[in-house]
Formats: structure tokens, sequence, C-alpha cells
DNA sequence: TTGTTATTGCAACTAAGTTGCAATATTACT
DNA sequence: AGTAATATTGCAACTTAGTTGCAATAACAA
């Protein structure tokens, strides 16, 4: 459905992608904002910003659900098919520019992929 | 830990990987099993095989285990870096034999990678 | 056949995410 | 500014996937 009012809830979430520029899990934000706004709310207001191409989201490793803000898309359209490097020792998760080609598979018809590398990021490969 | 007793449960997973080429998610191999296997059995021998290099796991679009059988992995190696494809229609999901390259990232070291496909598979293209 | 111990079933639990509903806050309209 | 309409929020209770501890059972080596 998207957002429609602008309130405080999707201010301070706003301001956590603002502030970090890599992706954060669902956890990490209840954690962090856990004290100014009830879990439901952050859950629903998250799939809003997603319907408004404001962040796209993605499961991660552990099966737990991650966000980050879009680059370059609408609400009608995502375009973040992009691939997510999750970090091994720091954890951290995030978008890269880089472009994997999927070929063209027989008898199939490719709509969409996801891919998660996993490595170590540029502040803890040495 | 692997598996080190054959047993009932183990030879009834089993089964299911062999009369069925596709991923098999928890949840589904639960509701088949149901009757004959407490889920803790089933998720407790599913790692075991995992851990045998029998099958291998993967987290589908939905965040939810699936596994399949290994082609070339041994106790002490796991090779399935292949894709997996989802088909957004009938659900299955399958091992891809299709190679897709990741690129080298400046500043970082690739370790491993999880590709998810979705799409239409050659039964539900038409 | 028996002793050792890997495996299983059960019940109770955890953790991520969802639902329904009443209370509250935003915004448009006058 | 005041008010009505309704989008948004908080809360409690729930669902679902997966885990844990422990006693009972089953494989299998001797």
């Amino acid at each position: 459905m998207g957002v429609v009012r602008k309130t405080k809830s999707i201010e301070l979430l706003l301001n956590e992608f603002k502030s970090q520029k890599t992706a954060i899990s669902t956890i990490e934000l209840i954690k962090r904002l856990n004290s100014k706004i009830n879990k439901t709310t952050i859950y629903r207001v998250l799939e809003n910003l997603v319907d408004d191409g404001i962040l796209h989201t993605f499961i991660g490793q552990d099966g737990i659900k991650w966000y980050a803000i879009c680059k370059n898309c609408t609400k009608s359209k995502h375009e973040d098919l992009h691939p997510h490097f999750e970090c091994v020792k720091c954890g951290e998760i995030d978008c890269l520019k880089t472009e994997v080609i999927i070929p063209e598979i027989q008898n199939r018809k490719i709509l969409s992929s996801q891919i998660l590398i996993q490595g170590k990021c540029e502040k803890c490969i040495n």
C-alpha cells in the first residue's frame, strides 16, 4: 500500500538507513528502535517503504530479512537486481554494483534472481 | 556429526529424495513423513546427511530451508555451488548445471555464493 | 546375548514474523 | 484553528520454523 502520511516511525527508520549505507536486518532494527517503535510497526513501515521503491529487501544466509536503500527504483518498478555481499567476519551486508550475468536456460523463462556472495569485506580482508 | 547407524528414519528420508529429483523443503518433508518420523528427527537426520555430503541445503525465497541430493560432494568437501531454480508457478526448486560466473571484486575476498533464480520451469513455461 | 551409545520421540521452548482491534496521530477540509 | 475521516500505531495474542533437554529405544560390535 505504501506510505501515505509522514510519521515519526518512518523518519526514525529512514534515519537508520541514512546513517548506515549497508543493509540492515529486521532484528537489528528492532533491537535499535525497540524503545521508540513497536516491532509490528517496524515490520509494517519497512514493507511500505519497499512498496514505495525506497527500500528493497532480500533474505540473508541466516534466513532472516534484510533491507537496504534502493538506488534506481520507483513505486512501480524495482531495479535492485544486484548481488549482495555478506562479510563472514563482521556480518555486514552491502549492495554490489558488480553485474553478474545469468545465462539463458533452455526451456525455462528467467524472471528474476537473488545472488548472495560470502567473503571478506574491505575492512576485514586483512 | 554425520550418520553412524542405518536407521528407518534415514531410509525414509532418502527415499523421498530418490523418488523426487528436485529439492524438497523441510516443511514439505515434515508434512509427508509426519506420521512416520518426528519433526525433530527429520531436522536432525537432514543435518547429518548434509554433514556426510549426501544432501546440500539452501534457503528458499520464502526464507525456509530446502534440501537436495549432492552430485559431487564428499564428507569433507561440498561442491554444490551451483544455482537453484525456483518455478514461480508450481513452486518446485531444482539444481541447475548452468555455471554462473561471479567476477572478482576489488578489495574483497569471495569465498562462496548462493544463487537463486526465479522463473518458469519446463513444465510451466507454456 | 548383551553392553554401549547413537538415534528417536516428546514436550516445552525460542525467535521471526503476523493478525485483529482499539487508541492515536496526520492530514484535508471548512 | 477546529473537526472529521482515516492512515498509522501499540498491544496482546497468535503462527510458524526450528531448537533443546532428556528419558526411552534401537543398532550393532563384541
